[in-house]
DNA sequence: CTATTATTCAAGTGATTAGTTGAATACTAA
DNA sequence: TTAGTATTCAACTAATCACTTGAATAATAG
């Protein structure tokens, strides 16, 4: 303790915090539970890793106090062990977002429909879509989506994404929206439909957002899903 | 680029942030750099480790995009490159403080002055001084010291305060105060004090908050020191 | 020019990390 | 109890990191 120096110590314990959120997948699971509350398992299938590593992947974050852990039953929930998490994650996005240029340049030319969308209303996106000449599709469970969706707005959560592939007109462009800045399924739909040589880009905001802004909402009659 | 996935690749440029802030040292660095510009020999100095590697650590931060340098003749000055990235230090700290058990013990047993000051009004601190039962020291270089400071504080910059580890009295307490919550010269006073047996507490604010709080200021006619 | 100073580069070492694999530990259901 | 499932642990490899050392750039002064 005193050879190293408390300041030394006190400055090694803000460091674990860094270290956890040093990692590409500690990162993308971190922003699945900002979503919600999640088992071992369905974040490993979620970020395409072991459940292994997922698993010891968990156990840093908890070490560095950012996740807790419940057990149900057979399966270990794991949620943010705080908002000031959230907000964490937040501020280190967007100081990447603004410091480093690749990643400017990735968000800018890959995913994001800045250039094309962001200068117009979006009232103009959905009368667009009344047109055919724009398809929005939301990767969010059926659920969700039931509970309230933008207009004209198809649900393909992600695994139904694959098989559906093929209905996609390669000349109409495709947005796809989740639940939020920090919602990270929108990336995986866009990547998919890219490969597949659709025009595919990603709305910047999700569907909190877009209902805050006063813009109109659709529902789904109940009876309708599930 | 295919091969990985634009995701990932997005998370990989999020983690180099994180990546530059796991690392006690480095944290230190940008903690000073919070405070005002520094030369690659000054943080050297004071974070106690050798230029070179200092050197290495700041081109890390540069890499990540948290810091930017200018040259000056022969020296390189470094500073960080946005408010944003105070706002994540302040908010790594915080989350740390608040999740990490540990932090919160080396803080509180340490370091701050919690349990003994913080109940009773900062007036009254004064008066104890006055009363010869504390000794504020303020750490500060001492251009800003004479700027202002509390009243009774005795400026003691932390290369002066080694001479004059005699002159305390065993009896009195110690409070060390100095730039604000970011600044860590007093952690260092704290310690360096705590080893000669002395009572050594920091103030859990800096000057600024002292200053905005209200409180009295007391200034140094410039031709006394310098 | 040469000498000096501030910083960076390059190479090397020991420690740590991400990831894999397979076994061990809980908990549940029958 | 036994069988099955979800999670964690333990051991291992390749890659990366922090730090040191000594040399290489620059910029300046004499």
């Amino acid at each position: 303790m005193s050879s190293k120096g408390v300041k030394q110590l006190l400055f090694e314990q803000f460091a674990r915090v860094g270290k956890a959120m040093s990692n590409a997948n500690r990162l993308e699971i971190l922003e699945f539970l900002a979503q919600s509350e999640c088992n071992v398992e369905e974040l490993s299938k979620l970020a395409g890793i072991t459940v292994a590593n997922t698993s010891q992947h968990l156990q840093q974050l908890r070490q560095a106090g950012l996740v807790s852990s419940r057990k149900q039953g057979l399966k270990v929930y794991y949620s943010l062990s705080g908002d000031d998490v959230i907000e964490l994650l937040s501020i280190q996005r967007k100081v990447a977002e603004r410091h480093i240029a690749e990643v400017d340049q990735l968000i800018d030319n890959f995913l994001t429909v800045k250039d094309s969308l962001e200068p117009l209303p979006r009232e103009e996106l959905l009368s667009r879509v009344k047109q055919g000449l724009v398809t929005i599709i939301d990767v969010r469970p059926a659920f969700e989506y039931d509970a309230g969706h933008v207009p004209g707005a198809i649900n393909m959560p992600l695994d139904k994404l694959d098989d559906q592939l093929a209905d996609f007109d390669s000349d109409t462009e495709i947005v796809a929206y989740c639940r939020g800045p920090h919602c990270v399924l929108a990336y995986d739909a866009v990547e998919k439909l890219r490969k597949q040589g659709l025009k595919a880009s990603r709305l910047e905001d999700g569907f909190p957002e877009w209902k805050i802004a006063g813009l109109p909402v659709e529902k789904t009659n109940s009876k309708l899903n599930s």
